[in-house]
DNA sequence: CGGGCGCTTGATTTGAATCAAACTGGGTGG
DNA sequence: CCACCCAGTTTGATTCAAATCAAGCGCCCG
C-alpha cells in the first residue's frame, strides 16, 4: 500500500549516500519496525516522541515550539520529510505539532532503535547523520536569527527553506507555513514579515503567484547570503 | 605533570554518569590518545579540528564564530571545559578562537577516535552525549535570542552562562567574556548590553564587584526564565 | 607615563512593534 | 446559490526600543 512505499522510499533515500552492504536489509528492518501515523494540521503529535521514541518525518511538515511566559510562541525548529524527531530528548516545555494535513511520521520504540542499531551499523550511522543535520539546522537558523534587519532575516530564511524543500534545484518555493509561523520562528511580528516579503517582491528578488507560491528571480545564492 | 592530571580529571568527570565497567580503561585510553595544546587569548585554534580532528576543552573558554558580509562578527557557540569541538564538521566560514589565556584543548585524530570508539563502547556514548549537549546548547541559545527585549536576552544569557560555569551552585558568576562577546553572541550592540546590565543592577537582580564579577541576588531561577 | 581597550552614559536616529483597518479567498450554513 | 464569516495577508499610522553617534572614565599593559 501507499504508506509502505513512502516509508521504503524515504529510508532508501536517507541511506543512499552510504555504500553499506546491508543497506537493503537495513531499509527492510526499518520498514518492519516503523509504526506510521498520519496527522492533521495543527494537531499535537507529542506521542511520536513519548517515552524515548524516535520519529522520522515521511511527508508534510512539523514544528517544534514552546510558549514563552509572555504568551509568545517561539518556533525552534521546522522539520520536513527525512528529518528526525526525538534524537535529543528535550524538555516537556517543547511541543510538537503537524503543520499540514496528511503529515506522516514513522516512529520507533526505543528498544527497536537499540536493536536496529546493534544489527545494522548503517542505521547507527544514519542516526548520527540525522543528529548532525539537526545541529546544522539549528546553526543555520541561529545565523539567520542573528542578522540585523528584518529584511535580511526573512530573505535568509526563505533561502534556507528553499534548500530544504522538495522542489530543490528550481527557483520555486511553495511556502509550507504561514506568515505567522515565519514570524514566530524569526522572532518578528507578522506585519514585519509581510512587509519584508512585499519589499523583496518590489525589489524583484522574488515574485509571488499567490501568498504561498514564491519564485526567486535572481540566481540561487542561498548559502552565500548567510555569511 | 599538571597537564596529565587535567586530562584525566576532565575525562573522568565526563564519564562519571556512566556505570560502564571499562570506564577506568576508557579514561586511560583517552588520556593516551590526547594531544594537549595550550592557547593564548584571541588565538585562532582551528588546527584542533582540522582534518576531521575532534577537540575537548580542558580549561579556558573558546568561541566559534563567523564574520558576516556586513563585517559583523556573529558568535554561534561558546565552549567551556568538557565541551567538544568538531563533532559536527562545519563550513570553513566558521572560526574557532581561544577567549582566555591558558586555554587547554585535548585533540584526537580521526583514526584515534574511530579506534577508541571501537574499543570502548563508553566512549561512543560519550561522544553521543556531548553531541546532544551541543544541540541543547544551541537550542537554549536560540531560546534566548528569540526573546523580545534586550533586557530579557541579556538576563537569560547570564543565567545560562552561570549554569555552565565552574562555580555552579553559588550565586556568583565570573564573566569569562567581554561585553563585546556577549553583544556579538546575542546580536545586540555593546552599548545595549552594557545598559541592560546596568538596569539589571539597578533593579537589584545582580550586583557587580567589578565588570566581570557578578552575583545574582534573587534565588536561582535560571531555566524558568527561559520559557 | 601614555595609550588603548573595555566599559559606561548621554543624545539622536532609525527600524520594528504595536495599533488599526481593509482586503482576499475558501468554506459554511442559510 | 449566495451571504456570510473567518483566517490569513496586506497596508497605513503611531509608538517605542535598540542602533548609532558621541564622549568620558578607569585600568591594565606596554
Amino acid at each position: 500500500m501507499a504508506n509502505d512505499e513512502t516509508v521504503v522510499r524515504i529510508f532508501h533515500e536517507l541511506l543512499l549516500e552510504t555504500n553499506a552492504a546491508d543497506r537493503g536489509a537495513a531499509v527492510e528492518a526499518l520498514h518492519a519496525a516503523a509504526k506510521v501515523t498520519v496527522w492533521r494540521r495543527d494537531q499535537p503529535c507529542h506521542s511520536v516522541v513519548a517515552g524515548g521514541r524516535v520519529g522520522c518525518l515521511l511527508a508534510g511538515v512539523v514544528r517544534r515550539y514552546c510558549i514563552r511566559s509572555d504568551g509568545h510562541r517561539q518556533i525552534l525548529d521546522l522539520l520536513v520529510a527525512g528529518d528526525f524527531l526525538g534524537l535529543v530528548p528535550s524538555s516537556a516545555a517543547f511541543s510538537v505539532e503537524a503543520v499540514s494535513n496528511d503529515t506522516r511520521i514513522a516512529s520507533f520504540r526505543p528498544e527497536e532503535i537499540a536493536r536496529l542499531v546493534d544489527l545494522h551499523p548503517v542505521i547507527s550511522q544514519l542516526l548520527r547523520d540525522r543528529l548532525t543535520a539537526a545541529v546544522r539546522r539549528l546553526e543555520d537558523h541561529l545565523l539567520v536569527q542573528g542578522r540585523i534587519t528584518a529584511l535580511d532575516k526573512v530573505g535568509g530564511y526563505l533561502m534556507l527553506l528553499r534548500e530544504r524543500t522538495p522542489q530543490s534545484g528550481t527557483n520555486r518555493l511553495f511556502l509550507p507555513i504561514s506568515r505567522y509561523d515565519i514570524a514566530d520562528h524569526l522572532g518578528l511580528a507578522v506585519e514585519t514579515v509581510s512587509r519584508a516579503m512585499t519589499t523583496l517582491r518590489r525589489y524583484g528578488v522574488i515574485s509571488m503567484a499567490s501568498p504561498r507560491e514564491l519564485e526567486f528571480q535572481g540566481p540561487a545564492v542561498a548559502r552565500d547570503l548567510l555569511t
